[in-house]
This record gives structure tokens, C-alpha cells and sequence, in this order.
DNA sequence: TATCGACTAAAATACGTATTTAGTCTATTT
DNA sequence: AAATAGACTAAATACGTATTTTAGTCGATA
């Protein structure tokens, strides 16, 4: 039944997040993954492929569970700059949020080549996506000007650019830029750019 | 004689950049630089400090090269618009010539956190200031509205931090931005969003 | 089909040794 | 004294091998 292998490999990926967040990608072995699952090692290969698998499936689920917060916060606005401002403020706050929970995991993927490029590639289309709906709908409403769809391809892609750095900044050291009077300063300049 | 000093020490530097362009950083031994240079190895240690101390040497130096060339782009520009592209445009071209020449150095250092946050320490602030010198000169030019001293520093940062990272995508791989057209559309979103 | 225990192969770790290289110290030259 | 070099030391790297850990497979079984 795929209903039940779906309850169980979720209980998988909520035991391997456990582990990941107390110990780290590294000292977190399978056998580790099994006991809090109450499986043997064996089953794991069962529901996932590799310990990768089950390390994306963890990440994915957060990933995800921020995306649907934001998009939640983000629906509740009426205009743009409501909507714009919804997006950032929300999106670092859980980001920040998982920055301290994984703070080990953090540690040791921040610099590893592998996990940042398929970090990029997983979630920038569908963050790049989500920001162009947002400028569709300004544009819509008549509060931006007319924009091409080229013009709001490149907008979005550097609009996620600029965020994706500062979450970067955030990332690697409590820098510039997270507090709220900044994303305010950030997205006032961006409004004022392409307002009709 | 402390500028034939200097000469020396720039010989040296300048043999160490040969050699870091042809076989990175962990291939060129401190043997190497001195056979290049001409000296006893115990010799080098009279001029510098260490091998990291060469390195950053050579680093200052190219960085140096390219803020020079850049400024002089710069002043020629008689307006923020001008001066602003000839910034960004600038300052990428060199930077893409750089990351050519020291590819194999590149590859030693870009997940390598000590270099990066040394990298990003050194030359953020001369940056920023270089950036928020441009837009002072275009609110006293009168073709900005007048911005606080507040809202300038935080513009110079988010601008610094949105190059920044597009300068990331173009060490990592070249995804997008890297074409004029591009940027001139970043500038007009930045221009007629500070726009008087 | 879902689970497990036993198994294997591969990877990580440990360790002793040899070699290379960074960095120091002292003597000598200019 | 300022600058250089050669001899020296200590630290890092490389290497071979033995050992252990851990990822991942397979066949049995309920």
C-alpha cells in the first residue's frame, strides 16, 4: 500500500532529521538512522537508495515546508509591495530558523562544491517561478509599469540573485542586512524602480 | 634602501604570480619561488612572512590592478549612469580575465572558507566606499533624489552584495547575468528606482 | 510485500615510516 | 648594518599496510 510506505518512510526522514540536527550529516550513520527508526539498517535500502536519498528527502522537506509557509504569507497580501515584502521578511525568517537548527549539518556543507550546486539547482526554478507570479500579479494590478516578459524573466532571476546573497550573508557570517529596516530600505528602492 | 626593497619584494611577487598561474597554489613551493626569483629560499623569508603572505601579495596586487583600471573607467563617466555601468561593466571584464588566468588557483580556493573570508574581508569595505562615492556624486549632481546618508550606506551594500554575488555565479559556472544586456537592465531597474 | 540478519565491499581510520617542504638560525658577504 | 645563502629543524605530505567502520547487497522468512 503506498499510503503506508509513505507513513513509513516519512518516520524515516523525521528520525534521520533528529539525528542530522543533533549530530551532523557525517557522524549520523546508517545504523544510527535505523534505531531511532525502529528498522533494521537493511530496510532503510528498502525506501531509499543511499544515505544521499535519505539526507535530500530531509532537505527537501524543509525546503518545502518553508515554500508553503511563504506562499501562505505571501496570499494573505493584496498588492505587490505587501506581497514582495511578505516574501523576504518570511523567507529569511525560516531560512534563519533552519540556519540554527542545522547548525552542524551547516558547518559542513556550507563549503562543500556538491551540496551547494544541487542546493542551486533544486530550488532556484521553482523560487525564480514563484517571484515572476508575484511581479505578473503587480503588473496586472496596474501598480507596476508594463514589464516584457523578458524584462520580468531578468528581474526575477536577479531579484532571487540579490536574496539567495544575502542569505548567503547570513549563512556564513551575521553580516549586513537582517534586520528589517534594510529589506525595508532593499525593497522600497525596488518598488520605486518599477512602479508605473 | 627601502625602495630597492620594494623592487625586490615586487620581483618576487611577480615570479610567485607566474607560478600560481601555471601550477596553482600547493604545486609552487617556496623552492620554486626562490629558483624563479633567483634567491635562497631563506632568502624570501627576509621580504615575507610566510608563503600565505606571498600569496596575498599577489592577490592585493591583481585586486589593485583592477580597482585602478576600474576607477579610471570610472571618472571618465561624467554622470551616475555612466559612471555606474562603466562600474559594473568594468569590473566584471576584469574579473572574468582574472578568474581565466588563475584557474587552477581558482579551483583551489573557492570552497575554501579561510581564502573567501579573507577575500571578502579585505576588499568589501574599499568597495563599498568606491560604490557609495558614485551615488554621492549623483545626489549632489542632482540626477538622484536625495538619499540619506543611511539609505546610501545601505544601498552601497546591497548593490556591493548583488555584484558580489553575480561575480559567485560567474566563478561557480556561468549561469546568467553575464551578458550586457543583463546588466544594463539591472542598472535602468536601480536607476529609475533612485531616480530624482 | 516488508522486514531482518548475515555478508561483502568499499570507505574511512590508524599507524609507522619515508620524503618533501615550510620556516628558522647562524654564518658570511656586500 | 642590510642582504643573502647554506645548513638545519619541524611540520606537513605521501605512502604502504593493517584495522575498523560503515555503506550498501542478498537471501531467507514471515
Amino acid at each position: 500500500m503506498t499510503n503506508k510506505d509513505e507513513k513509513i518512510k516519512s518516520s524515516i526522514i523525521k528520525a534521520a532529521e533528529n539525528l542530522f540536527q543533533k549530530y551532523g550529516i557525517n557522524k549520523t550513520t546508517m545504523e544510527d538512522i535505523a534505531k531511532e527508526s525502529r528498522k533494521a539498517k537493511s530496510t532503510l535500502y528498502y525506501y531509499f537508495k543511499n544515505k544521499e536519498e535519505i539526507f535530500d528527502a530531509v532537505l527537501i522537506k524543509e525546503m518545502n515546508e518553508i515554500f508553503q509557509i511563504v506562499k501562505d504569507a505571501v496570499s494573505v497580501e493584496k498588492d505587490f509591495e505587501g506581497k514582495m515584502r511578505a516574501y523576504v521578511i518570511t523567507d529569511l525568517r525560516e531560512i534563519k530558523k533552519r540556519v540554527n537548527l542545522y547548525s552542524i549539518v551547516k558547518s559542513e556543507i556550507v563549503y562543500d562544491e556538491h551540496f551547494i550546486k544541487k542546493f542551486r539547482e533544486s530550488f532556484d526554478t521553482r523560487d525564480v517561478n514563484f517571484i515572476t507570479e508575484i511581479i505578473e500579479y503587480g503588473v496586472k494590478n496596474q501598480e507596476l509599469r508594463p514589464l516584457t516578459d523578458d524584462e520580468i524573466k531578468t528581474l526575477s532571476h536577479i531579484i532571487l540573485i540579490a536574496f539567495r546573497s544575502i542569505e548567503l550573508d547570513l549563512f556564513i557570517e551575521h553580516k549586513f542586512l537582517n534586520d528589517d529596516e534594510k529589506i525595508d530600505s532593499l525593497l522600497n528602492i525596488l518598488y520605486y524602480g518599477i512602479k508605473k
